[in-house]
DNA sequence: GTCTATACTTCGATAGAC
DNA sequence: GTCTATCGAAGTATAGAC
């Protein structure tokens, strides 16, 4: 019996999720949203005031999601290294699990946080918060070498986001007659994850042999 | 003299990128877009056919622009990763003349290209066709270890984009009472530059000496 | 090429009965 | 809590004079 939802507030956050991550919020269309939700468009009203209400409910309630995850890997066990592999891994088990994910992120970045009320902008600044922090313990305790927590913060997770939101582009651009001279074959995300974990242990290793200098 | 713009359609483009970056597609407005550019709604009209005629020539314009300045990177000389610094440091550049840049690529790859036509899409597709060509020719020389052009792709450019389209929301969230036990400082655009070019080094070097595990 | 006026459509939001 | 009907604002686009 797995349903989607329970009750139409949750149902109607599914869907807006949906409708907010293909359109934009600007692109959004409440009347679809209703619809898609199986709901009376003035059911969504009286749950949400508004659709600026709607968006925000939806981004906080994402945010702290991820943020909750974070800070379990943050205050857990391990090395300061193997944190941030399961940070990686836990931000791409999360967007498995809400596919809407990157592309609302990638949308609110673009648009500067307007929609955002101060409670919702909170809950989003705790996810470079508590990443940031594992990176600035583990310079402090010379695991990495010094790097600015965020610099380390964006290197890490914006491919991630941007990866995974652009599937659909990606496959759009694939089969076009363009640049077949590079291969682009749509690997697994699993392997795009692990690749970024390799790339952030080097890149925050302290120990390093020199760089490839070659022409 | 510098004049934005010499005739109404420069003048136009380049006001629709504010917008367009601003606001994204669905959010932007033809009227607004008209008032700012000093130019009657009609005669954009008349120039442009639709807001969507509009919104694929600026696109096709900026991505062109981008492909052009990397291709010269990529034909040119020097060793593979110094072509890889340059093509940071050259989409920085780019960034940096064309701010709205880097906020209309992410809303485009949250968009999945769905207002993209065919010539579009095929001017999108050379930068990462491009970039990723120079380290395909990289791991073939053995320059590189061997890694999948679009991870390398993805990992260097995508933390670019989403910085330096995220100053306006890394700053509404900077002076907000919260995390306060990370420190985020706003270190200039040209330092995480570096930091990326140093990063993509590093996750390219073939000879390395072991990773940092601590605890 | 340039402008005014306006047609046509769609969307967010609510009133008010049940 | 749920629905129908609808208002009013805002938006894209064009007709037609100059």
């Amino acid at each position: 019996m797995a349903r989607p939802a329970r009750v139409s507030p949750d149902r109607i956050l599914a869907v807006a999720a949906l409708e907010f991550a293909e359109r934009g919020f600007a692109g959004a269309r409440v009347d679809r949203i209703a619809r898609r939700a199986h709901v009376n468009k003035a059911m969504l009203y009286y749950h949400f005031k508004s659709k600026d209400g709607l968006y925000r409910t939806l981004l906080r309630q994402m945010f702290t999601r991820v943020a909750v995850r974070l800070r379990e890997i943050a205050d857990g066990e391990g090395s300061h290294a193997d944190k941030l592999d399961r940070v990686i891994a836990s931000m791409a088990g999360f967007i498995g699990e809400h596919a809407s994910f990157p592309a609302i992120m990638l949308r609110e970045v673009a648009e500067g946080g307007v929609h955002l009320d101060r409670e919702t902008l909170t809950a989003l600044a705790a996810v470079p918060a508590v990443v940031g922090g594992i990176v600035q313990q583990g310079v402090k305790a010379r695991a990495f070498r010094p790097v600015p927590p965020m610099f380390a913060y964006f290197s890490m997770l914006a491919p991630i986001i941007f990866y995974l939101a652009g599937t659909r582009i990606r496959k759009e651009i694939a089969h076009l007659p363009v640049a077949a001279s590079v291969e682009m074959p749509e690997s697994s995300a699993g392997d795009f994850i692990r690749h970024m974990q390799h790339a952030t242990r080097r890149a925050l290793a302290r120990e390093h042999a020199g760089h490839a200098r070659t022409s």
